[in-house]
DNA sequence: TTGGCAAACTGGTCTGAACCAGATGCTCGA
DNA sequence: TCGAGCATCTGGTTCAGACCAGTTTGCCAA
């Protein structure tokens, strides 16, 4: 019940930690770092860590979210916290696709498509397509995944003027390949807006997370060479499966 | 003790929510919206929301929690919980300072040197440089802060030997101007590389936050028209700070 | 061998109580 | 008037116990 005043070492701002939950998040941290736990083991159950180190489930449960947030581990709803891969490098300059840039780096991307659907642009789309209102835009929900753990859904919206019948294809490959191939559109400047947010709604439910948790979302628009609007896409990440990395001239 | 299934309205499963922290936090961020909580306010204490909603401390602390993951209120420790005004938009392209872009968002910077020192390069800086290991280089650690409240923490490190006597100038304000005026540096090219975290050690101490909580980190290379480095650059931001936004071009 | 079901397990949610330590505000003495 | 100091308020941490609802697993029947 006590705080069982910490007398553990002699620097007791050091290495031993004023908080209990710092003390078995280090000690986690050690054991990812040491190699003994490897990205994708299980960790022990919340009530086998409680019985190891004596600790209210509350107070294990700390460590584990601060953990998370760190990014080291990551949980899967009512089975188990597991140790996290490594993030995903992705550079919004280069227009390849998902699936390429995943695959360059050695692991193994998959597209799930949630829904598609032909809608009239309402005002916002309207705007941003810079196309009369009620113009029929192609809206397409997709899942991807790396290394089979979903890590990012986007809803993404494709003038449907320029690129008619896109939903007949088959939209678990690459969007960038499609468009290419099939209606000559490549990218050539993107507009991009991403902040740190909180994955919650559908976003968590899509990506198996608990409402809550912190993500980035990421909003892109795409023109072709003429300046046309190709593409508006709304990105919802994981907050620890991806690094932005970006390489640009100053204005 | 039971669930106390909420009867609010009609539809239970719109607005009636299944947990109870979501409907509080459904609430709070209402009122939030409807603007009886205003940028800056102040929110009951959490023993008061208690006596209001008739939930346990740890309830009420889940929805709040949610709400600063969402980035609608931030707290300040031991003081209280707080709305939080909108976020700062940052592009990484143009090369203005944090002080100017600020205030042309109509809100006041202001910057706090932490510390200074000239050190010599290690491996790893001395490769970023392209400098001989050993060689000189001035270090900066400073807070900068928003109409008041600490943002975002930077380790910044300059080149010594084209910038003689750096750290004796005020650097409470814009380093850009600095380089610029006295040195005749101006960047031409930034290497950005950013993702999500968690707030930890002495960047949530200087930001005055609990350890654990998300942030923004980032990095940046800037090099000037030569191609030579110029400043190598860590931010840590506070998660709801900050609005991204780049336009470029694609390769 | 295989399919389905039930028990066991795991994290998710919630209660209520207690004490700690920094922030704040108020009072009283110099 | 003003500063020191104390009382109070606020969030921070920890404990212990309970029940809920998906996941997983293993057994048994077909």
């Amino acid at each position: 019940m006590e705080k069982a005043a910490d007398t553990t070492g002699a620097s007791p701002a050091d290495t031993a930690e004023s908080r209990q939950y710092l003390g078995l998040r280090d000690g986690i941290a050690a054991r990812i770092a040491a190699g003994d736990l490897k990205p994708g083991d299980k960790l022990p159950s919340e009530r086998q860590l409680q019985g190891e180190f004596a600790l209210a489930r509350g107070t294990i449960r700390e460590a584990l979210f601060l953990l998370e947030a760190e990014g080291a581990i990551f949980r899967r709803d009512r089975s188990g916290w597991y140790v996290s891969p490594p993030p995903v490098v992705y550079d919004p300059t280069r227009w390849e696709g998902f699936m390429s840039y995943v695959e360059a780096q050695g692991r193994v991307p998959s597209t799930h498509t949630i829904s598609t659907a032909t809608i009239p642009a309402d005002p916002l789309l309207s705007d941003i397509f810079a196309r009369p209102l009620g113009a029929p835009l192609h809206h397409i929900r997709r899942l991807r995944s790396v290394d089979g753990r979903a890590v990012l859904v986007e809803k993404l919206v494709v003038d449907a003027a320029i690129t008619p019948g896109l939903i007949e294809f088959d939209l678990n490959t690459s969007l960038t390949a499609i468009l290419k191939r099939n209606f000559g559109i490549t990218v050539a400047r993107n507009q991009i807006s991403m902040q740190p947010c909180a994955l919650t709604g559908d976003e968590a439910v899509d990506l198996r997370q608990k409402s809550g948790l912190p993500g980035l979302a990421l909003q892109r628009v795409s023109y072709d060479g003429h300046g046309r609007v190709v593409e508006y896409d709304h990105e919802y990440w994981r907050h620890d499966a991806v690094q932005i990395n970006v390489d640009l001239r100053v204005r």
